[in-house]
DNA sequence: TCTATTAATCGTATATTTGCGATATAGGAT
DNA sequence: ATCCTATATCGCAAATATACGATTAATAGA
């Protein structure tokens, strides 16, 4: 039985587990390079770039918001997507601190 | 209908993804911090460290092996894990590339 | 050889993710 | 007011992930 069983772990691992979810995917990842390379907002064209229906693309989106790693107003018939660099940049921090804690626990090589 | 899309992304958008997913789960982290905390490989203990069944820890070892992050020998009735940091090391430079190159797209501030 | 121990695998139940078409919504243009 | 365009949301189907107990496999020790 599937129970849920991620909240008995840490509110760091938590939120590590959560960033590296949103970036799971390889559309979230073209989305993210799309909505970079543009400076300006103009974010329907991610619909004609990526190989994905338009209601995909959404949801990707959605995901990506809900994770934190964009921000998106919406404007009436066309909405505007670009990244929460603030936020990202947190997240990356945490992971890079993540990784560099598990590599100096680990001088000792093992196998 | 959920056919998998994911093929058709770039293979580089397919790794860093991949390894995203390894890690998109707190039980793995867990699991990594746990193994870079001991130098020798008595990786029994995994399992009582975790609030998980053994099963449900040998199948996120499983993933965390077949993303390539950890090795793991078999040695009869207990098993050796450990990372891999060579593995784990170019994982996080292609994705610490990606947020490089993502900001620099992006010198230029949008919302 | 028999038994205990450790861990992988199988079977199963449930939850979540992915994807799409259809529909609803919300402004802008005519 | 009516139509057009761009997006979000809904409903559904299929695939994957998560979790566990039971079983199997493999070896170490009595």
């Amino acid at each position: 039985m599937a129970v849920n069983k991620k909240e008995v772990f840490t509110q760091k691992e938590q939120e590590l587990a959560a960033f590296a979810k949103a970036m799971s995917h390889p559309a979230r990842i073209a989305i993210l390079k799309e909505l970079a390379k543009r400076n300006e907002c103009i974010c329907g064209e991610i619909v004609d770039v990526l190989p994905l229906a338009q209601s995909t693309v959404s949801q990707h989106l959605k995901e990506l918001k809900n994770a934190g790693l964009i921000d998106g107003t919406v404007d009436g018939p066309r909405s505007c997507y670009c990244i929460n660099w603030k936020a990202f940049e947190k997240f990356f921090a945490e992971f890079s601190g993540l990784f560099t804690s598990l590599k100096i626990k680990n001088e000792k090589a093992c196998c």
